[in-house]
This record gives C-alpha cells, sequence and structure tokens, in this order.
DNA sequence: TAATTTCTTGACAAATTTAGTCAAGAATAT
DNA sequence: ATATTCTTGACTAAATTTGTCAAGAAATTA
C-alpha cells in the first residue's frame, strides 16, 4: 500500500486550482501552483499532465492560458486524484485474486482487502468542495500534538 | 503513507505464530513459518527480530526453540504489529506539527490527517484473535473480483 | 508575422527505500 | 560435545520515487 509524496502534491495542485473556481476563465499557471504550494515546477509538469489526461484538468496554452478543473470541485473527489497519480499500485501477490500462496489464500488477504476498502471509500467520500470547506472552517491553528501517527502522510 | 511488504511479512508471521497459539509450551521455528508463510527466511529473521524487541514475541534458542506470542492473540493487534515494522512512517512536511508551508498549513493537511486516523483505527481495532476467527469462516473461496483496488496491498 | 507566454512530451538521472543476503556468534538441550 | 535455533550487524541489489531537462507546439498580442 502506497500513498506517496506524487499523490500528495496532486491532491495539494488540485486543490489550489479548485480554490479558483469561481473566478469566470481564469486559468491557473504551473508555475504559480509550483510557488504557492511548494511543487517543484518541472515535476508538477508531470503531475499535472496525468491530470489532465484522466479527464480532470482542461488546460489552454499561450499567454493567460494554464488549468482548470474539467468538472466542478463538487464532483471531483479525492480517490478520482490519488487513483490518476498513483499507478504503482502495487497488487503483487494477493492482489484481489485471493490466491497469495499459490492457490491458497493468505491468512491475512481478507485483512488487507478490508482496509483497501476502507480506504477507498473514505477517499471516494470526499470531494475537492469537501475539503476546501472544511479548510476555512477550521483555522483553529489546529492541534500542534506529537507525530505519532501509524501511517503518516508526508 | 506506505504500508509494505516488510509490514504484510510482519503480520502474516504473526498470524502463522498465532494459530499455534494453543499448543502450550510450543515454539514455532522461524523456518516452518518461512515455508508456511513463503517469506525468505533471512528476511524473516530480520523481520522476526523487530517484533521481538517490540515485546510482541519471545523466543527460545536451541533445540525445540522457536518463537511465540509474549501475550494472548485476543490482545495483540495489527497495529501493534505495524508499528513495530514500519519505521519509515514518512512524517515529512505536514507531519503532525500543521506547518507544511513554512509555517502555514497546507491544503490537505486535515485530510491526510483524517486518513491516518481512519487507517489507524481500523487496525487499532482488529486482533490477530480476530484476523484468524474472521478465517475460518470464510472459506467461501471468496470473490475473484477484479483487482481494481485504489490502494492494493501485495 | 514575430515575439512571448505557457503548456507538452519523452527521456534521463539522482536519491531514497525496500527487499533480501550472509557469516560469525551465542544460547539451549540432549 | 554436538546439533539446533535464534541473534546481530553489516552489506548488496533491485525497485521506486523524485526529480530534471531540452526541444517543441499552441495560443495570444502587437
Amino acid at each position: 500500500m502506497r500513498l506517496t509524496k506524487k499523490g500528495k502534491y496532486a491532491v495539494s495542485a488540485m486543490l489550489d486550482i479548485a480554490s479558483f473556481e469561481d473566478k469566470q476563465r481564469s486559468f491557473v499557471k504551473i508555475q504559480d501552483i509550483s510557488k504557492r504550494q511548494r511543487i517543484p515546477n518541472s515535476y508538477l509538469e508531470q503531475i499535472l499532465r496525468n491530470l489532465r489526461r484522466e479527464g480532470l484538468l482542461i488546460s489552454v496554452t499561450g499567454p493567460n492560458g494554464g488549468y482548470r478543473l474539467s468538472r466542478k470541485s463538487k464532483e471531483i473527489t479525492i480517490a478520482d486524484i490519488v487513483m490518476s497519480i498513483e499507478d504503482r499500485l502495487d497488487s503483487t501477490e494477493c492482489g484481489g485474486t485471493a490466491d497469495c500462496l499459490l492457490g491458497e489464500e493468505c491468512l491475512s488477504h481478507s485483512l488487507w482487502s478490508q482496509l483497501n476498502e476502507e480506504l477507498e471509500s473514505f477517499l471516494k467520500n470526499k470531494s475537492l468542495a469537501d475539503v476546501l470547506s472544511k479548510n476555512k472552517k477550521t483555522i483553529t491553528k489546529s492541534s500542534s500534538k506529537e507525530n505519532n501517527n501509524l501511517i503518516a502522510v508526508g
């Protein structure tokens, strides 16, 4: 299981673009996103490329060009984004077929399947709009608690 | 976010050991686990070493030696295991402190925090015993559905 | 048309992580 | 003593992630 920096960058970039949704006909430039979200410019190119290919973004070249969402921010889920980017979904042995141990189902198979479902439904139920609106409310300089996350997301 | 093969191996090994819980005073050998779960022997050594250090296993050297659980299988959670093994919890930028963008909280921060919590509570609520008992019931040659998992766990 | 802006593409390279190996040693039982 | 089994640390290879770069194409404006 794996959710990398690349995936996180993708989500940040999409949120950035989504936050300009209201401004009609305005396109957001790679450079600007790169600066605001602190994502290496050329890496970001690569990432937006994927998101465009998957139909999540629309792009226009030339002056005043850039990117904007292909659908409303309410209609793009975090799962959509992550799935576009993280192609390395590492489904070796157990991957869905349940024949992990040469035909036998390994002891932990159903555990991982459930975990997958859990994650999937979580990410499918969050739209860009959801995340943005939650953000506006939570400016409470949130908990500076210890970082003892089980699985942290850089 | 990252849950690697190593972590998966660890869980499989623990489940294997747990399945011998009833047999009093019996210790499970690395070699046997390695064969049954198809985990490279020397890699497994390294993994069990960690699990022992974290107090999840008890070991005995010499003939008839091996490993057994330090607590009842009901009292060891999958989270315990994963946390012992996956030290690479990759908490770079955002890691808990919420100052991802040089002091500012990045747009996706709360999203990832929530995801962490979600995963964590899932894994904390599953004991080895839980997984084993579920396994006994579900010998229904489970769904051979497509592998379109969002985040697969090899 | 020329110049400028901005995305597009593919190939490449460095850094990091994961996965796995090995050999020498220590502990225990018979 | 000897055989068995864990213990340790250091090492290596493969894979993945994280980038970089340069040449090009499309659109706008003058």
